[in-house]
Formats: structure tokens, sequence, C-alpha cells
DNA sequence: ATTATTTAGTTGCACATGCAACTATTATCG
DNA sequence: CGATAATAGTTGCATGTGCAACTAAATAAT
């Protein structure tokens, strides 16, 4: 029995990416666990946003990250609870949470970065420079077509 | 403010294969919403395989879908409460859950596998083929890299 | 100025996912 | 045959995700 056989589905790109995510995802928090961290993708990329864009708002942090604003609050929250991040009600507007990257945070992304590095060439390794940006290429298409669709429905964040 | 600004990652391809299966997850459930249907991308595809594999162990379910058994376990539990799917303990060995599509789940593939159809249609248009088998190259490619890694630790599915 | 509306964030609900630890059943070994 | 090991599934716990409905605060409108 072969691994992977979506009947009448083996040449199509979407259950080659779903699962593909899935790996890399598995693969990363695995590879920091090993180096003692206990991160997420997810995690990362936006402890890496918050050292170089600073502190932001939630809402924008939701948009920069194409997340949903109600996840964010629930990933900052984890994270705030590992004392990765903390939230700062902003003065002029009560209504802001200021996200900051706490010490902590910044050491911890200073150690996790260069692993994360290490990962992603790991993983895109034998891959052409040309196949990548085709790749990513091909993602943006993808991400065009089904927007039009959608961004008439608002997206909220 | 640019939209998906990751410091330092524009040019790689994970982040971009992470928010395009995100849309494409939300894309999908939207047009079965729209259909008056209520399935996500993970229970179609199951869904599929029921019907063209016939009934199946969870077991062999897990790993032709390259899902960890425990998840595969909670992802049939909310098809059964939605009858779309019916577990039935093999006689032969009372581990084994042999998995059925019911007669509700194959009429709700037949409304919904057209839709999937268009909807994977409407995603890739505007990519060419040759594209395409370039992603789905380069897919398999990341995940041999991965694997090899991780094979050795057991994937328990 | 007081009301109505918009905006930022949170919470309830639902879904998907994986690891560790568990139960029940079968297979194996001594 | 009886003890041990392997196997199939489930459950507890943690993570990430989005929609609808909510609170609180600021802005717009009358």
């Amino acid at each position: 029995m072969k691994k992977g056989m979506f009947p009448g589905m083996e040449n199509l790109m979407m259950p080659w990416i779903g699962k593909t995510m899935k790996h890399i995802d598995l693969f990363i928090a695995t590879k920091m666990a090993e180096h003692g961290v206990n991160l997420t993708r997810q995690q990362v990329i936006l402890l890496k946003i918050l050292f170089h864009d600073g502190p932001l708002p939630q809402n924008n942090l939701a948009f920069l990250t194409d997340r949903d604003k109600t996840s964010l609050t629930r990933l900052l929250s984890t994270m705030e609870k590992k004392n990765l991040v903390a939230r700062i009600t902003s003065p002029e507007d009560k209504r802001v949470n200021m996200v900051h990257l706490t010490k902590n945070g910044e050491k911890i992304l200073n150690e996790v970065a260069p692993i994360l590095l290490e990962v992603i060439m790991h993983m895109q390794k034998g891959v052409s420079e040309e196949d990548q940006k085709t790749v990513i290429g091909v993602m943006k298409k993808i991400q065009e077509n089904i927007d039009i669709q959608i961004d008439s429905c608002s997206n909220n964040n």
C-alpha cells in the first residue's frame, strides 16, 4: 500500500502542499526541542517580526502575519505564558495592546534564529534557486486566485 | 505596511507554503458552505479514499493519509457524528475498527466531488502544467530531506 | 453633548494535529 | 499454557486556526 495515494489526486498540488506543511511544522518543533527550546514555527516567526518591527498593536501583528485576530489573541496568550512577549495597553488608545518582545523573548530568539536557518537550509537542500522561485510564484498565484473570491467577504483581521 | 513581510524571509518558500495552505483550507470550507455542505478538506479527502479503497482499518487510513493515529481517531469521531462514516469492529481481530463509508457519506461525497474539483481548478488557474510538476517535485524533495531525519524516530501511525 | 457607529481585543464553540500514556486484544516466547 | 511483547484505538494535554458574538473604548453623527 502506497503512502499518500489520494485517488485521482496524485498529480494535484494541493495534497502535496498540505502534507509538506505538516511535515515542516513537525520538523521545526522537533529540531527546536532537540536544542532544548519549546517553540513552534508560528511562535518563531512572531518573535522575528517583533524583533525587527518593534512593539506593535495586535491588530497590525494579525495583519502582518495574515492571521485572524482571535487566532493571534491565543497565540500571544501562549507566548505570554512562556514570557516571550508582553502586552502593554497603549496610553493613547486604551483599546490597543502593544505587543513587546521581552528580554527573555529576545534571548531565545537569538538562540533560535540560527537553528531556524539551519532547518530551512536543510529542508530546501537540493532544490534549485529557480525552482524555489517557481514555488513561491505559484503560491502567490494560488493566493491571488483565491483572494479574488474571498476579499469581498471581509477578512476581519 | 505590507502583508506577509517576514523579515529576511521574503524569498523563502516556507512562509508562502504555510500561508497558502491556510488560505486553501479556508477557501474549501467556504465553498462547501456555499453549497450547503459542512466539510473540511481533510474530511473530503477521507471520504474519497473510503469510496475508492473500500472499508479500511483506522490504522491503514492513518498511514494512507500520513496522519497520526490519534489525529485520525478524532477526525473520524467528528465524521461519525455527522453520519459520514461508521466504525465497525472487525470480527477477526477485535482490536481493529473497520471504517465504512455510510450511505449518507456516499451521497454527500457525490454532491461534493464536483465542487472540490471546481475549487481545485479555480485555485490553480493560470499555473502551467510544468510549474505544477515543479511544485510537486519540490514538495516531495522537501519531505525527503525532512524524513531522513525523522524516520529514525518512528512515525507511529 | 448624547447617541450611534466603528474599532481592538477576548471568549465560546468547532475543527485539526501530535505526543505520552493508557486499555484491550492478539501474538509470541519460554 | 502462562507470561511477555506487540498492536489497534482512545484519552489527556498542548498547540494552532477561524467564525460569531461579546466588551470596552474611541470616533462620528445628529
